[in-house]
DNA sequence: CCATGTGATACTTTTAAGATATCGCCTTCA
DNA sequence: TGAAGGCGATATCTTAAAAGTATCACATGG
């Protein structure tokens, strides 16, 4: 029926595969059940009515769902009850909660076919609300669409990275303000925009415009550029974790800059499988946060 | 099929009307279809399989979609949803009958989605043709295309405006053409060419042509300028419900001149929606009528 | 161990969907 | 203006899919 949108009885017909006379009596059934004319015939073809305008994208719906329900059949069949598919931006997997919820949540639910994947905030979004994604982690910036809602937020608070040689690299903590004349280490914009920003910001509010110097390919490459001299940085704490010979780790004294995550979906998601891994993420953050809390 | 949830083929079978060995086949068909089991058959019943369980939901949701689309085609041919594009000439807001109108409709067909513009009747007369509106409140003049239709026709009756200061301004009614030698404080034609003739042909048949004096910006501005002795006007009843100090409204005996209103829609419209406008702007100024002639 | 209830199978009947031929209507182009 | 062509509606016939009937095979439970 959804085919009658071609907007002629006799070619819509043979699209479908038919005779044009049986195509009229389904309509016309079509018609007697809703009890409403959904086409106005011209004498030159058909248009559809105010009724016809209005049913034509439930009717598609409906065969969509249709589909759906065969694909979701399928699935269970194969002992998977659904499918995630999930995106981060590359920061994101700094802040240990994002693996930890990953993991938690693919154990529990092991029949659940769960697909990760990388890209930058912006475009995370945008996959997000052309159904290509279901759920994303990123780093909020200024405009994230009105079409998302993210339900989980968090912060990453970071460290003053400094080479060994350097003349504070024996500091305990140090004010972000004493770095005000140093050449920063970086990443390229691209590769994590909302986090840049992030790091800018801090420096403004800490009262000094960082001056950019040589960009690390990465940011976990950041610290090795810092050892050999290229300049200071300031990266998640968590990074400290990882052992770069020749580099001082410093905490940071006053406002610590933090650069915060968010965990998107789409406002009007009413899946279970993703409301199962948006309250798996909740839950992974909370007990993380309990296990540091009695950790330290 | 989203009957065997009845968990027994024979029962569900009964419940649809049909014997047990056709559903069995229906069900054969439709597991053959999606490629997996949507139920295990026991000795004594049958049961859902992973693949049923998944399925059932969505078939159900799949007969609400149903007839959700059938809901809306009956909504939409009732005029009951959709969309009304209204404009309006600028006077036509003096005749109350057009608000009444604007107000009953959206609040008896809330589900319609109405826009509403203002602009000159040419212009409005123009955009109904070229279907970017629906339906036009407009001061008919000469040549009103034949593309449209009228359907509610209805007059704004005129009153005189003096200043205080002005030698007849104490005359309990006037003729029009005790005007005859006065300045006339009119507004400029492009606000409102249809209005505008009106005055100058009903001063035309009183047997005297206006002399234009100064013009106010708006129509609504005509009593203040007067008001301030820039001259004389006619203007719609309604305004003298205005206040403005310093002016005198006197009724006009003899040929009362009147601006005529007209609401027009395209001659070939058939929308539901647009039909119930029309209809109720015809009931609106039937009440109206009767509540003004209880009143007086 | 057989009565009972389950779904599957084989076959017939019925119904509804599709094909064919034709009609009336309007547009259009000669 | 009038014949041609395209449109959807209608009538009738044909066919294929759904439903009905009878029966089978298999469990269970008294």
């Amino acid at each position: 029926m959804a085919v009658a949108e071609e907007l002629n009885f006799t070619r819509a017909a043979r699209k479908v595969g038919i005779g044009q006379p049986p195509l009229s009596n389904q309509i016309r059934d079509l018609e007697n059940e809703i009890g409403a004319a959904l086409f106005r015939r011209l004498s030159n073809g058909a248009e559809l009515t105010e009724a016809g305008k209005a049913f034509l994208p439930e009717a598609r719906a409906i065969l969509l769902q249709a589909e759906q329900a065969k694909q979701s059949a399928i699935r269970a069949a194969r002992g998977q009850s659904g499918r995630i598919r999930v995106g981060y931006t590359s920061s994101a997997v700094f802040n240990p909660v994002v693996p930890a919820i990953v993991n938690a949540f693919r154990e529990k639910y092991a029949a659940v076919e769960f697909s990760l994947e990388e890209a930058p905030t912006a475009q995370l979004l945008e996959r997000l609300e052309r159904d290509e994604l279901d759920a994303v982690f990123i780093r909020p910036g200024s405009g994230d669409g009105l079409q998302v809602r993210c339900r989980l937020r968090a912060e990453d608070p970071m460290i003053i990275v400094l080479p060994e040689r350097h003349p504070l690299s024996e500091a305990q903590t140090l004010r972000l303000d004493a770095l005000a004349g140093e050449s920063f280490v970086l990443f390229p914009r691209e590769a994590g925009a909302g986090f840049f920003d992030d790091i800018i910001a801090a420096c403004r509010r800490a009262g000094f415009e960082p001056q950019l110097a040589q960009s690390a390919p990465q940011i976990t490459s950041i610290a090795s550029f810092v050892a050999v001299g290229l300049g200071v940085s300031i990266v998640p704490t968590e990074m400290a974790k990882i052992n770069v010979p020749g580099v001082r780790y410093i905490a940071i004294a006053g406002e610590a800059p933090a650069a915060r995550l968010a965990l998107a979906t789409r406002r009007d998601e009413r899946s279970s499988i993703i409301r199962n891994f948006t309250a798996q993420a909740i839950a992974t953050q909370k007990s993380l946060a309990n296990n540091n809390q009695t950790a330290e």
